[in-house]
DNA sequence: CGTTCCCTTGACACCGATCAACTCTGGTGG
DNA sequence: CCACCAGAGTTGATCGGTGTCAAGGGAACG
């Protein structure tokens, strides 16, 4: 069997970022991969998940993008966090009567179906293996943590600065980064209910960040030309990712 | 010894709290009160933790309020939870290497210092007392989604009022609401820095929700005169607090 | 090869920030 | 017991960032 390969021929996206953070043995990456064998694929802008399931196995995002969401009162959609390789969707969810939100594909997405008891069987031998999803657990809220602060404390240009700065190191934890350049497939108007703002004015800050030789967008892909400038225009402090923690 | 009391004669919050969603029996209520017995009283506004630290024990609010907080590079104050009788400051932190953001004292606080080992015995023999705890943390992950969409897609009026609302079930889950009246000790300025606004705005929004009727604030209380036009003004739904678990 | 998203740009409106006083309250010291 | 003071709350005037409305352009797809 070809192990610890997607369909695409890319090593399993979990096992390169938990070892971001943990040392692993070859038997931890083989039960990862074993685990991750019963895939489905998903089209762009269905739902993985939605408000009031139950859902009975714990989804894991293998190729592609989502988004977590919710839709107030009068219509309006808020994204809650986007979901890349290598994230879990509901690790935990299991214990819940039902989602309080839903998730939804930005792109076509393979997505992992892994059944709870193998989750639970996967945890209660392998101590560093589930130390490590601990910790990315505690990343995952950290970043919705920076999400508040960035809602709450940073204006538009900035905001939209902070969530490519995030999505670069993220992106990078993966293996999905080449030359600061990196796949961002979001429409305008996702990354406005994402920032609490509207496409026209996204629009306007995408205009400036390019104006000004921080990045270059377009086809789903954005190149990031000045890293220190965009960390530095955002005050982006990448510590809530937590990703120092191997070395 | 007067098990289950804390030192002002209220039970143990974070017993009221977890039996909203499990039935613990009289040995898991004991291992908290245990758990529970050694404490600290902190001044109002001043670090429970600080950024940069790495706690060697779990911090369990007893009495009190406290808030989490992040400094953002020009100095403003974002506030990204309220920690309130029978909520964890840091349940999972031990296992990072640093604090990535503060928590402060609102009011004087009483606080449950609880070794890192202790928590892994009491998890390690008692799954009902697990998974609620588990419900607990899942439930404060919805919160902060549940801010997000806040910050993001409700106007200044309607996050004020969201903001009291969610308080009000979580103050009544650990059995602190009287005819609807409760302790908020926040300042306008607290409530600005939490809800992304200035605390001249927020004064504003209070005094209209004042004029309408829907509340009576002052003295650091907290009294809501028409629930039902205060849920239906902030678009709130409770269904993110998940408390409907045990019936 | 037309239809449908998505992106782009301009003009104008409005929510919430900013700046500036003034009041009220509780605590402190003479 | 009162005078003072600092922090919090209150209110008005003005400014600016972002929303809204409107129109058109470009690219992907059947």
């Amino acid at each position: 069997m070809a192990t610890q390969r997607s369909p695409e021929g890319r090593p399993n996206p979990l096992i390169t970022k938990l070892e971001k953070y943990a040392t692993l043995s070859d038997d931890d990456r083989d039960a990862i991969v074993e685990a991750s064998r019963n895939t489905r694929e998903i089209d762009a802008n269905r739902d993985i998940i939605s408000e009031g399931d139950r859902p009975d196995h714990v989804h894991l995002m293998l190729d592609g993008w989502a988004a977590r969401y919710k839709i107030v009162p009068d219509g309006a959609r808020q994204i809650t966090a986007y979901l890349i390789p290598g994230d879990f969707c509901d690790l935990h969810v299991t214990i819940l009567k039902r989602m309080d939100h839903g998730i939804f594909a930005l792109t076509p997405a393979t997505v992992a179906y892994i059944p709870h008891e193998t989750m639970r069987r996967l945890t209660a031998s392998r101590p560093e293996l589930t130390r490590a999803l601990w910790w990315a657990t505690l990343v995952d809220e950290g970043v919705l943590r920076s999400w508040i602060v960035n809602l709450g404390r940073r204006d538009a240009y900035q905001r939209i600065a902070h969530l490519m700065c995030e999505m670069h190191v993220r992106m990078k934890n993966v293996g999905l980064v080449e030359d600061d350049t990196f796949s961002l497939p979001l429409t305008q108007e996702e990354i406005a209910d994402t920032m609490g703002l509207t496409a026209v004015h996204v629009n306007r800050m995408l205009r400036r960040l390019r104006d000004e030789g921080l990045i270059e967008i377009g086809g789903q892909k954005l190149t990031i030309l000045d890293l220190g400038g965009l960390q530095r225009a955002s005050g982006f402090d990448p510590s809530y990712l937590h990703a120092e923690g191997k070395t």
